[in-house]
DNA sequence: GCTCCCCTGTTGCTTAACCAACACCGGTGC
DNA sequence: GCACCGGTGTTGGTTAAGCAACAGGGGAGC
């Protein structure tokens, strides 16, 4: 019914495996030595894959930091129940801290100016948002694609903005004053 | 040069991660289920590996408890760095050690009376402290099975006996105790 | 007796992972 | 300049894992 029903119910186990274990093998690595310094071959050998197989799965270490966000991303919507077809101030609030913990807990962990990394990680995920604005404004309107794409923006913006703050306030004072910012073009006056 | 080199090692990855996962899925089952209770099919869905190719690796589920115990003892031994090619007083005394608290672990975590699993786990860990032995006095003696026997008998007993017992004395007081008895038999007076 | 159900081993065929080898590129040293 | 080194993608042939289907055993219920 859904169009994605968690694609990787009826996978091949040893599919499902092996990308298991690169995903895995990729989140260490980039602890340890950061995006830029890691290599295919490093990922290859941590996960016990051979080399030819991460590439038959992944074009290339971009590729792989790219699924590995949108998946990433993806169960944390399913984690926190966002309904992914309707939409409703409850929705975009609940968006709003998602991205704002995701982008905070990317930057406790990968410190660091990495321009390139953060650039993939921000293409990768305003996909994933303007995606998921996209099917809830559709329902309604005939062509969503500005608003959606002005909030996409806007809601990046300030999760960006907050992770990056020196002092941050409470996530959800600071969500509670973001949101009608957000809403203002989004959901009709009600 | 040594026997077995570490068997693992140079093994098709793909054998590796499959033994592994169903000796991981095994070990979640026996404390979950029992031994009795436990299939073939349990272990191939947990493992996510299918049942045919549990097969391909083991025989049935009693093979698989067999090769268990033989594989987590003899970790125990190289992790106690426990010398497999010369004989002498603290090669033994660890080595009552190692079993004592084998089968300890074993009860704690497996309790209740299973006639059927103890007798093969006995008899898998009798094998490997008998091949032990042998390795050890192989070296002096030309025919080393009748104490090798003996010995082996008499450390998996008091082996089974200390785990039994209702209070137990602290391990090294019972391994000190027990040492000589082992001993008289097994190394020449010096 | 009977059927039903669940599990066991085993089979042939398909598919994914392994492996060694290749040509290639970008940097380093000299 | 050139040689070296380490990483990248790609290839064809080999091997292990997946899968569906089978016959058969053994117990529960009736």
């Amino acid at each position: 019914m859904s169009p994605k029903p968690d694609a990787s119910a009826d996978l091949d186990p040893r599919v499902r495996r092996t990308r298991l274990l690169i995903l895995e093998a990729f989140h260490a690595l980039l602890e340890e030595k950061g995006f830029k310094a890691l290599s295919v071959q490093d990922l290859a050998a941590r996960s016990g894959i051979n080399r030819a197989t991460f590439y038959a799965h992944f074009a290339d270490k971009y590729a792989l930091l790219d699924h590995a966000v949108r998946t990433a991303f993806g169960a944390e919507i399913v984690k926190r129940g966002l309904d992914t077809h309707t939409d409703g101030p409850e929705n975009v609030r609940s968006l709003i801290l998602i991205v704002c913990e995701f982008l905070l807990a990317l930057e406790r962990r990968c410190a660091g100016p990495h321009p390139e990394f953060d650039a993939l990680v921000e293409g990768a995920l305003r996909q994933e948002i303007h995606a998921l604005l996209m099917g809830w404004l559709a329902v309604r309107r005939p062509s969503a694609e500005l608003p959606a794409t002005v909030a996409t923006w806007a809601i990046y913006g300030l999760a960006t903005h907050y992770s990056h703050l020196k002092r941050r306030p409470a996530l959800e004072t600071f969500v509670a004053e973001a949101y009608p910012l957000v809403a203002a073009g989004l959901l009709p006056a009600r």
